[in-house]
RNA sequence: GGUGCCAUAGCUCAGAUGGUAGAGCAAAGGACUGAAAAUCCUUGUGUCCCCGGUUCGAUUCCUGGUGGCACCA
């Protein structure tokens, strides 16, 4: 007896290192359901090892999306990313009353499980002239406009940021309106069930396995990854911990020790900023992420209080 | 075995003519609406090796231990 047919997104998400892509592999077996990557960098080409994209056994696993299906040199944001998954999960619950969401990328997780707010997109001419304003006339010139346009959000923006200051003067600039007027602060009810649940491991545990896995991506090969990438360094794409540490050792600024070290450490400082982001959702369901059973426990419990068939 | 030097934060070390101490690195906590593996904010965590002595007061000076390093044997 099926009554409800509203389609169902199993979101796992948790630090890097941690062990989404091997749960998620699991899981998307188990319910046969294809994966969807929410992950800004596995998203592009050419990067398996530094992104620790899944293997090709796991790809030919499950079938994936989002992974390795970018290129580098085009610009690619949470919001093209909240567009382009709407779209295709509108395509892929045709076929599957399942899908599993898999990803590290706190803000893409948000704006596809959320919504993003209707604001303007990047507009690259405009960036550069407010980063050449910052360049030469600093921060302060930027904010003292900000002041005048949008006084309500001067008040509450992280004024030592460049970044949330450009944007924010970005977006008056180009809508004519204050940036604090045009966020609504409400979150997207999307047309599907939602069941995020967490990978947890103690940190421990989580920094020593994430230093293997650096030695492992050294061993494979992350160096002539990052050396092939070295004409693009400046790119968006290649801001990434793995490769930012190389291009910087291939221009001499360190020894290799001293850059697999910060390679490390940066992994580590990346999995940390993760669990603050992560930790402030109470919707997400954490668990030990090599208990199988119980991650589909809690799935099946989600799925029949939500009265779906599989 | 003898002599000398050292012992302070997780690590490397600084320091106070005696008033319970601070840098770098590492780390911790946090923020986050189209760059997000990005960007930014905050925070010093301590039997100053141990037992005594001098002193109003010792991590600081002194005796003796213990451990480490160097040199001489």
């Amino acid at each position: 007896m099926t009554t409800s047919i509203k389609p169902t997104l199993i979101v796992i998400v948790g630090p890097t290192g941690s062990g989404k892509t091997d749960l998620s592999i699991e899981v998307a077996r188990h319910f046969n359901a294809p994966i969807l990557s929410a992950d800004s960098r596995q998203i592009f080409k050419g990067m398996p090892i530094g992104t620790a994209q899944p293997s090709a056994d796991q790809l030919a696993a499950v079938p994936h999306h989002f992974i390795a299906s970018h290129n580098i040199e085009t610009p690619y944001t949470c919001g093209d990313y909240e567009r382009d998954a709407l779209a295709l999960l509108e395509q892929l619950f045709k076929e599957h009353a399942i899908v599993v969401a898999v990803g590290g990328s706190g803000l893409y997780i948000d704006a596809l499980c959320h919504g993003m707010d209707a604001l303007p997109a990047a507009d690259p001419q405009l960036r550069e002239k407010l980063m050449n304003r910052l360049d030469h006339f600093g921060l302060e010139n930027l904010l003292e406009e900000l002041k005048t346009l949008d006084p309500k959000y001067y008040e509450q923006v992280d004024r030592k940021n460049p970044k949330r200051v450009m944007r924010a003067l970005e977006v008056c600039l180009l809508t004519g309106m204050p940036y604090s007027s045009q966020r609504s602060g409400t979150k997207t009810v999307r047309n599907f069930n939602i069941l995020k649940i967490g990978t947890l491991v103690p940190r421990e545990i989580l920094y020593e396995r994430i230093d293997r896995r650096v030695d492992q991506m050294l061993a494979e090969g992350l160096e002539a990854e990052a050396w092939k990438f070295y004409p693009y360094r400046h790119l968006n794409a290649l801001q990434t911990v793995g490769y930012r540490e190389f291009f910087d050792y291939f221009d001499h600024k360190y020894p290799r020790e001293e850059t697999i070290r910060l390679i490390k450490r940066n992994s580590r400082r990346y999995a940390k900023r993760q669990m603050t982001w992560f930790g402030r959702d109470d919707s997400i369901q954490w668990t030990e992420p090599t208990d199988l059973q119980s991650v589909i426990a809690i799935i099946e419990k989600f799925l029949s209080s939500n009265r779906i068939d599989v």
